[in-house]
DNA sequence: AAGAGTGATGACAGCAACTGACATCAGCCG
DNA sequence: CGGCTGATGTCAGTTGCTGTCATCACTCTT
């Protein structure tokens, strides 16, 4: 069954719905919400998005998947906001303004980003998924401070702290109630890592 | 079928071979190396121990945590570590000399760890649960540091800092074909974290 | 010593995640 | 017009994982 039939084929008379990926992103993330992640099938999304299990799979590797499809744009902005960085700029700063950029890109979707967030604070598996995807975003930025000239480890550490900056200026992002700006939470939490590693 | 029928009963008659947890632990990591995570099943695991699948998964949650036992122990040492530092140690030394405590116990096991990472890196399953353990840690690690008397967020960035310093150093150690010292590439990798954030 | 636990294990059924193979069919293109 | 394409459906199968009940050597009680 299509969801064209039960939708009477206006589209234009388009064969399928269009964008099946996105219908299957808002139906899990909404079951996902709903009744929490291990609580849900992969059939109810299908079903939801009018569509079946078999082709969910087709677009997203697993069940967890279907809730970062995002981390591809991030990490684009990321590493070209760091290779872009001034040559006079310490790997530190690079990585500073890399994180705010990427904080800027967060902050266009705020809503969407806390609901997201408080579906995936509720399970387990799907915070495996995601501090995977961190590691990730570390390792690519690390990727991009050596083509800047920066040495081994010494990359890896800067692009590790780098992201531990962001995790914390992005928890508080998404508790505080207050509208706050998410570059500055990273600037002003970046500065707490310099305070907090220089021994004070 | 128990391993007593085999073995012949030799054992002072004990009903069953006596380390059930140990020989599955032994069984998996031993399979996983072989033919790695993916294509290795509970049941062969379960087999090669002297045992059935339904005890595999009463002794762990599920098929990654069978590499994932001495967790525990490590959080333990960790924590117990950074409460025992000095009140005049500032929160990053309190860190520095935990993550020492720490290494110090890996180094008992050098064979065996390193087999374990291998196998671990093959396979992003593992990996994923891998960081998962390790946010454990730093967690905990911020606990230890908010009981010394640290605030909220700098706990939290140090303690993550700290667990990249120790990704980092462990890392180092592993693929280093020299019996390099944990503890002294820890103390290194805190020094390199230091300057790195110091914006050199 | 007989009988009543106890605890680790096995046996079995069942659900849900995921995969491979093949079928379908509207629309496009030559 | 007819063949090709690509997104989807259908179906069967494997494996991870769980609930439930059975088994039975050992132990404790009386």
């Amino acid at each position: 069954m299509s969801a064209a039939v039960i939708i009477g084929y206006d589209r234009g008379m388009a064969r399928w719905e269009p964008d099946s990926r996105g219908r299957l992103e808002q139906a899990a993330l909404a079951l996902y919400g709903e009744r929490g992640f291990e609580n849900t099938t992969v059939a109810e999304i299908a079903a939801r998005a009018g569509l079946t299990e078999r082709t969910f799979f087709r677009y997203f590797a697993d069940k967890r998947e279907v809730l970062f499809s995002g981390a591809g744009t991030l990490q684009e902005v990321l590493v070209s906001a760091a290779v872009s960085a001034p040559d006079s700029a310490a790997p530190i700063d690079a990585v500073a303004a890399a994180l705010e950029a990427a904080g800027a890109l967060l902050q266009e979707r705020r809503e969407f980003a806390r609901h997201r967030q408080a579906v995936i604070a509720a399970s387990t598996e799907l915070r495996e998924r995601e501090l995977i995807k961190l590691a990730s975003l570390a390792s690519a930025l690390a990727d991009a401070l050596r083509r800047r000239g920066a040495t081994g480890p010494a990359a890896t550490l800067t692009a590790e702290a780098g992201i531990a900056v962001f995790k914390v200026a992005f928890e508080r992002w998404v508790n505080e109630s207050n509208q706050e700006d998410l570059p500055q939470l990273i600037r002003e939490s970046m500065d707490e890592l310099k305070a907090v590693t220089a021994g004070r």
